[in-house]
DNA sequence: TGACAATAGTTGCCAAGGAAACTATAATGG
DNA sequence: CCATTATAGTTTCCTTGGCAACTATTGTCA
């Protein structure tokens, strides 16, 4: 196993961010007339993914996105009506945040889209690909997330 | 095989985001203090890997960055006497992207700190998860960009 | 040949996200 | 019980990258 006779092939990382940039991108030209941006999809995807209400940091943390980032996006959300956004009793220092029942009718559409773009780029692996890909990628998530996340 | 009731687990290209993310992030603070950013990185990494020249047009189709924003990146690096821009004399509309002596030294160096990032998120795979990995994430960048790159 | 199309690269404008400073609330510890 | 620390969220500043309009060069076809 030499260091040095491949290059960059080695560096999964840059694989990685190759193939996801012309995901994203594909994904958000798909969006485009949807009134919903990437950035946005991701953050309804994730307060659809947790069922009840979830707080932004805890968006921030399973998305990646900046605490910052993730405080503006919502702002746009509740402007669209997409979310609302609520106090927590026991600790006013959290925030609920739920989908309004506009957005609970809207992920689903979305989802169409997301699925297209799934269709458009991995259709050339097999099934059996699919799943493997699908279940490192989880692996690493689940991996890495742990020692981030205090065990919420 | 129902559809709707595994919401986005079912998308491959969400998890892949969010993987993407983190890794690009962690690498981006590596490479903090080496005085190049990530974006450099990868058109320097991009220009390496082509082995003598490359024109932008060529980078920005392999990198899925827009030409304008790889002509600003070529801007920077030049500026801080990485890469030499030459226009060709076949065809004038190209130009022709180098690395210079230094950045030919520099960018192994930069591999280490990407071997890291590797490491960091991707040592909780197999060997043979690793491989798998890279294999069909390189599948999918041949199979989708056939339909972009004229064949070069 | 000459007009038109195609391609390469640049630039101005705009949107978006990260970093960090700031406010507010809760927990901790003397 | 008060001071300190930790955490949640917001806001400002700044960088960055995409889009689209623009220039320049080459190719095409009538």
């Amino acid at each position: 196993m030499n260091d040095t006779d491949t290059p960059f092939q080695k560096y999964i990382g840059g694989w990685l961010g190759t193939v996801s940039k012309k995901v994203s991108h594909s994904f958000a030209q798909r969006l485009d007339g949807s009134g919903v941006t990437l950035a946005e999809w991701i953050v309804l995807r994730m307060i659809y993914d947790c069922g009840a209400t979830v707080s932004p940091s805890e968006v921030s943390r399973r998305t990646g996105l900046s605490r910052g980032a993730v405080s503006k996006l919502v702002d746009r959300s509740i402007r669209k009506g997409l979310v609302t956004r609520e106090e927590s009793k026991e600790d006013r220092r959290y925030q609920e945040l739920a989908l309004t029942v506009g957005a609970k009718r809207l992920v689903p559409k979305l989802m169409h889209l997301a699925q297209d773009t799934d269709d458009e780029f991995f259709s050339c692996l097999t099934k059996s690909e699919r799943k493997t890909l699908e279940r490192i990628l989880k692996k690493i998530v689940v991996c890495n997330e742990i020692t981030e996340l205090p065990t919420v």
